[in-house]
DNA sequence: GCCTTTGCGA
DNA sequence: TCGCAAAGGC
């Protein structure tokens, strides 16, 4: 049986939220481990993970490992039933296709549980390489977020390009252009405000705002947001979920059109970014994420999809490795 | 070249959210007194008009006298995407057709940049003639605004009243009639929400409520709004900008029905409101300040417009005359 | 945390 | 165009 219990129960409903409109369906791994999921999100063009440890629950049990096949809307909607005090403890027996949700209000006095049918969900778990990225962005989550919903009333895609003064996110659209830097800024006071940049190689990559507006819905969950970014591999915009794990976004980036390039102010540093090298291609099963087909813009041409390098692991029997590279 | 700087940047934001849902597109004139704007609703029915003075910004630079042709809606989309605190820089080079927004935020940590192309937009700046009104209303605006909002849940125009003692205002739908009387009130501890009347004969006038509550956008601008009434004016709702200018809005009254004065309870005052005097007509272009053809109320047999007395001046080579009476 | 405001769907 | 739900401000 698996059973876990979270004091801080607002922290599962901020989990939910920041993922229910990007999956629909996801298995949900229970190890000793702690509780993680992957899934790609329903076009196949992001990829989303979060892992939440056994030593962050007040309670974490786990006898067997077990998948739990998950409809995430009805998860959140179960998970919006409870108060934002109110401790959650999850629970499921071996053996039965359901989960239950118990909330308990801080006072006690409302007790309430909640089950939920589990589903059968073919997926294979995902083993995601470390990789060393170009350049790795952490910035305030808010400002982030701020950033890609007003660069998304401008245009559709964002170009993020990452210099050793700081990063710019650009965007053009119909009824103009942006451009918004922010600068390399170590506040020792506030922390939580500090914009800090890695970087070994200068790096500038498109990508659709659609996914970054969607990823930012987890800002609440962290203050902080990491962009890791390399010229070949998906970004990864990361939020650490505090004493327990994090939930981690990838996105392919789009591949810029020459015509784009013509336009793009930041044309010296294009020459960091190499035209899509080939990666190498792994014998065992593809895991693409896909080019988004934008039936916005019909004109451009529909891109192959990016290889990605993620080696799948074939799930057997509900044996569940939990990637904790941290 | 043109340039200016506000440090309160909201200040912009706001002027652009109170008139981006009545005028679509517009010259924003630019000239050594300052930034003004005159345009007319897109159905030719309201007029609006703001001045920020060149004296009320940090910065202000304007070599000649430039008009830009302005998509009020794209320009509230840029400004949208400035932080409340942000400083705001406005820049356009001669001889180019797009102007550009900067916001750096309070720390300069963050900058932005947003260019705008512009359009070439045919008007002429009407010099608006000062008039002498039979009575001008100062009110607090957010109550004014709250009477516009609350009359409309009930009726589709409003009967304005003046008398010494106080402003009426009135409506009548389907479901009932509502009248809300503003008494004449000078608290001098608390200015901003005094209301004070100054009248030199009764008048009670009749206006579409739709209108109204747009005006009423432009209540972030100020505490107070001044409301001036005259029989065979249009109506002027207008809201001051500290240390910077105004923004008016002109409105003329609906013609009302002998079946309405009938219903009307101001009866006895219906003698202080000629009726409709055939203004003198210039022989310049007439401008037109359309009484609104409703399509709620088919049965309304629809009036001719309403002259007005406007007097428009041709706008040569940019040269713009701003109009400062204050 | 509540309330106003804004964006979306009917 | 109105009403509802999510999001931002006090």
């Amino acid at each position: 049986m698996f059973e876990l219990r979270l004091v801080q129960g607002s922290l599962l409903k901020k989990v939910m939220e920041a993922i229910k409109d990007l999956v629909n369906d996801a298995n949900f791994d229970c190890s000793t481990t702690g509780l993680s999921m992957q899934a790609m999100d329903s076009s196949h063009v992001a990829l989303v993970a979060f892992l939440l440890r056994s030593e962050g629950f007040e309670h974490y049990r786990c006898d067997r490992n077990i998948s739990m096949g998950i409809n995430l809307a009805n998860m959140a909607k179960m998970l919006k039933c409870a108060g934002n005090d109110d401790i959650v403890t999850v629970k499921a027996d071996d053996g039965t296709d359901s989960v239950t949700f118990m909330f308990e209000s801080p006072t006690q006095d409302k007790i309430a549980d909640f089950e939920m049918k589990l589903m059968d969900i073919d997926s294979e778990h995902l083993g995601i390489p470390e990789a060393e990225y170009d350049a790795i962005v952490r910035m305030p989550s808010a400002e982030f977020a701020r950033i890609c919903k007003d660069l998304s009333s401008i245009g559709d895609t964002v170009v993020i390009s990452v210099t050793k003064e700081g990063v710019k996110f650009s965007t053009r659209g119909d009824i103009g252009t942006a451009n918004i830097v922010c600068r390399q800024n170590t506040s020792i006071d506030k922390p939580e405000e500090a914009t800090i940049i890695e970087m070994k190689e200068m790096v500038s990559l498109t990508f659709a705002l659609r996914y970054m507006n969607s990823f930012a819905k987890a800002t609440p969950l962290a203050s902080q947001v990491t962009i890791s970014l390399s010229s070949d591999l998906p970004v990864v915009v990361e939020y650490k979920i505090a004493e327990m794990g994090y939930i981690r976004f990838y996105l392919a980036p789009k591949i810029e059109e020459e015509e784009a390039e013509t336009h793009a102010e930041t044309k010296s540093k294009s020459e960091a970014k190499p035209k899509r090298p080939k990666p190498e291609v792994k014998p065992e099963v593809q895991i693409h994420l896909e080019v988004e087909d934008s039936c916005m813009e019909p004109a451009v041409e529909s891109k192959p999809p990016l290889d990605l390098d993620i080696k799948p692991k074939k799930e057997t029997n509900g044996e569940v490795e939990v990637m904790d590279v941290e």
